[in-house]
DNA sequence: AATCGGCGAACGAACGATCGTTCGTCGTGC
DNA sequence: GCACGACGAACGATCGTTCGTTCGCCGATT
């Protein structure tokens, strides 16, 4: 049944280096950004020649491609958090914070920013940004309908839209936080006093 | 008391070469690119030759801050608005549609990008960043804490964040019109959904 | 089990283009 | 005539990519 990994010692070594190389892209990436690197840097930072990067992959464009696909992984954490079947305001709130930690890192905002800046320019970056991104908004939507017809959340016109606005919130938080760099941690509770009352049922009293 | 512009021909020439330049670097940066745009290009594209760029911007990072600074007096429009001493709930709503209208454009969203990307590494353009978005900041959240004392906004915990996440929602939408590009014009109803239920009054019914 | 052949990873010099900036010169309006 | 804006050649550095070569490992052959 199994194919039991028919990797010989080399085929390890080759994804290793893979791996090698995007780490050392990913740090020079977040350190001069990403039109500021060279080709070179990366594969110095790897310990690897020149035209042996060519050898992995072919071209400096198709390691930021890699290393924006790589961030879907990231996210696997937190989607499975809002699949959690408890009351949908812990779970919301939960992510809430959770999220907010992750975003606000320096390195996540940095990435993000210099992603989304190529991914502007080639649809095929944008393609994978947008493809994280919906993932992720997927399982907050899918949260807040849940909510809504629990009763815990109101109706709201649309939940992907309202799941992407607390998404954009969230991001632009981070995004601040991180260019005044004031070194002050994230407080997320004013954050949540917007998003719950946004959410939250109405009382009900119609017209 | 006036004193009548001693501005001789040359003077004013000089002002309009610099306004050209402006608005060539501008055209590249938005079409390619900060990194990708050479001083050459920009020059080109000016009708200026390359040296004389430096006789009037002391680089090629002198010309995008410039360009940043340059930002404010398109913001002007929406902070009178927001002045407007109607009624609270018009007066937002206003604010968020033409807003959104004006962010969506992709000049708008790509050149903002742009800058962000530059502003994490570049002091100065964050400072500017940071200095334009401040100034739209302190007259939505004088809003929102005009509208909470005259009773139509609840008492938010901090104006001035919930200014924040208003504008990062809003700018958070524009960018993902843009990156979809799917050509559909931004609609406001779900964004004003939100906001709406954000701030709005709660019933006085407390425990 | 020992040997050999060849596939392909690894290398780095070299390429042509372009980068941001400087500088010496020229021409013109004051 | 003099000050200064305009010019573009030139600079050294660096860019992303290509290419011919070397060499070590793996699989097949004896």
């Amino acid at each position: 049944m199994q194919e039991p990994p028919i990797e010989t010692k080399r085929d390890k070594e080759l994804k290793s280096r893979r791996a090698h190389i995007l780490e050392a892209a990913l740090m020079n990436f977040l350190e001069k950004g990403y039109h500021q690197t060279g080709v070179r840097d990366i594969a110095k930072r790897a310990g690897v020649s020149l035209g042996n990067l060519y050898n992995h992959f072919s071209g400096k464009h198709a390691v930021l491609a890699e290393i924006a696909a790589l961030e879907s992984e990231e996210l696997q954490p937190f989607m499975s958090d809002l699949r959690n079947d408890e009351d949908a305001w812990e779970v919301l709130e939960g992510f809430v914070s959770n999220y907010l930690i992750y975003l606000s890192a320096p390195e996540c905002v940095i990435l993000g920013l210099e992603i989304a800046s190529e991914a502007i320019r080639k649809p095929d970056i944008a393609k994978m940004f947008l493809a994280n991104r919906n993932a992720l908004l997927d399982a907050l939507a899918a949260l807040l309908t849940r909510g809504g017809k629990e009763g815990c959340f109101r109706l709201l016109p649309d939940t992907r839209e309202a799941a992407n606005l607390i998404l954009d919130a969230m991001e632009g938080k981070a995004l601040r936080a991180t260019l005044q760099s004031d070194g002050t941690p994230v407080d997320h509770t004013e954050l949540w006093d917007f998003i719950e009352n946004a959410v939250k049922c109405l009382p009900e009293s119609l017209s």
